[in-house]
DNA sequence: CGTACTTTTGAATCGCATCAAATCTGGTGG
DNA sequence: CCACCAGATTTGATGCGATTCAAAAGTACG
């Protein structure tokens, strides 16, 4: 985990996440850059909340390990804030990794607050920024009610992709995590879609038909 | 569904929500009470959107039509804010029913929206509770992504309960819908688990062991 | 070229969904 | 008060699909 002084693109950023674009100057200055290697890890469940994380490059994940070892992705971001939620906490309640070498904007959750108190499009585009990801959230309990795998991949598809198209940007064994299901139970309800003529895959994209 | 002209008892309200409390009094003011039947349909998808609702008495839910039939519930809101993630869309994405006759009220959108612009202190409590409902999202999402009922069960139990102890609001039917199983596996779960000694149920108050 | 990881296939098992039906419950109207 | 009804609760039997364990093949990377 390495700093770097450079000033990031922050007109690529807002391309990527509407609310950067009416971050004041002020909390732009106050962020730090850093390069992570993969499998790095940002924070722990308890740690005092210190920073709001922009994923600028690679991916970050909110993570809780269970019971019996497994590891539950509780976020996934890939150019967008992690750990938002954590704002107007005290403590993380859950880690964060980086899976992969990544890089971070680091922003002080007091600069961050302060922002939001004083600047009014920047509080409004947040909110928008929480709304949005409720609605995300709640489609993701949508999906992990749906019983079987193939609805939960047509599920995907539908709202995650363009018109019954999505390019995915993850690996399968990951996806399967991200759909609550095994990697192997993934693999075979693909194939199974394939032969059935439902799905049609090239490469990272899959198309749903019929 | 009737009109309702008797103003709240906002004093009340306050305690099951804290952003209520720092609502400003020109957003009270233009709050509509209702009372709904039991089935009674708040909107539908597609409508555009017009008010937020506060359930005051009874249950409201959001909920989404599966494609075999099944039903899905985004959210339950027992002396809550519903559809608050919608303030910012132009229509609504889901269903909204009142499965119980209850009292409603009825905020504007536009009066809702103008009362975030100019009042600092509410919009700081309405980011505080869009973050506390996106980390209840993650813990449901974390819930439905365990694969045993009994998992699920405990789960529940740890995250919306006290010190090992949750009293249930609701039928253990819709509960099963929460937890994304069957009604039936719910209740045989629940039976191994007390054979097991794992659990302990009195009434609607379910205790965790060992 | 070896190592770590993902992808893929196989076989066995287990738990949940499903269908069916009986019992219990609270509320309604006669 | 009782008959009745709708819904929740409970139990049973069956089948399917996902998990699990195992292992092979493919792939990226140093």
């Amino acid at each position: 985990m390495s700093k770097d002084k450079r000033p990031p693109d922050w007109s690529a950023l807002v391309g990527m996440q509407p609310s950067v674009g009416l971050m004041p100057t002020s909390l732009r200055e106050a962020a730090t850059r850093i390069r992570t290697d993969s499998h790095a890890t940002l924070f722990r469940s308890g740690d005092p909340v210190c920073h709001v994380y922009l994923v600028i490059d690679g991916e970050a994940r909110l993570i809780r390990l269970a019971r019996h070892g497994g590891e539950v992705i509780l976020q996934r971001s890939r150019g967008g804030f992690i750990a938002e939620a954590s704002l107007d906490s005290k403590a993380y309640h859950c880690d964060a990794v980086t899976p992969e070498p990544s890089t971070l904007l680091l922003f002080p959750v007091v600069a961050f607050r302060t922002a939001l108190e004083d600047d009014r499009a920047f509080c409004k585009a947040w909110q928008s920024q929480l709304a949005k990801e409720v609605r995300k959230l709640r489609a993701q309990c949508e999906r992990l009610s749906l019983h079987s795998a193939a609805d939960r991949i047509t599920h995907y598809i539908e709202s995650e992709g363009d018109d019954g198209v999505v390019t995915l940007r993850q690996s399968r064994k990951s996806w399967a995590a991200e759909l609550g299901l095994t990697h192997e139970a993934l693999y075979r309800a693909l194939r199974r879609m394939q032969d059935d003529g439902t799905l049609s895959i090239e490469g990272t994209r899959f198309t749903r038909k019929a």
